[in-house]
DNA sequence: CTTCTGACA
DNA sequence: TGTCAGGA
């Protein structure tokens, strides 16, 4: 678990990031505000994100590309945030529903648009994603 | 030269 | 989201 560390050292610069997302400059800021990604800042005020924060900004693209906005991408993490951690601690052995690893969820995800999508349902995939958890 | 924040024809 | 300003 000391290789967190590791994945959250903050290592590149904005443009780095750019090349390696995909993303404008804009984009990954805009995140960020939205609590997304939290990169370190040096002396400069300069953006320093950590490996993690890149892999994130990754998982993001993707969901975009879906047709997910940005509320339905901040419950998604909240959602696997929840998981990460113990939603139960005082019973941490038996739960209920089992952990969803990030491919498992990015799969239910996509199945779920598609369909929506069969449906001509545009609202599900630009307005709130909140139905799809509710 | 690169990045930052704030703002909006 | 893009893009420009004005500063660091």
């Amino acid at each position: 678990m000391s290789d967190n560390i590791r994945r959250s050292m903050p290592l590149f610069p904005m443009g780095i990031v750019m090349q390696l997302t995909e993303l404008s400059a804009r984009q990954i800021r805009y995140y960020e505000e939205n609590e997304l990604v939290f990169p370190a800042r040096t002396e400069g005020n300069r953006r320093l994100f950590s490996f993690n924060d890149v892999d994130i900004l990754l998982e993001i693209r993707s969901f975009i590309e879906q047709g997910v906005n940005l509320a339905g991408i901040k419950q998604i993490f909240a959602r696997k945030e929840a998981s990460a951690t113990y939603p139960n601690p005082e019973q941490p052995k038996k739960v209920e529903k089992p952990d969803l690893t990030d491919g498992e969820l990015r799969k239910l995800l996509k199945s779920e648009l598609i369909q929506a999508g069969k449906f001509q349902k545009p609202t599900l995939r630009q307005g709130d994603m909140s139905r799809f958890f509710h």
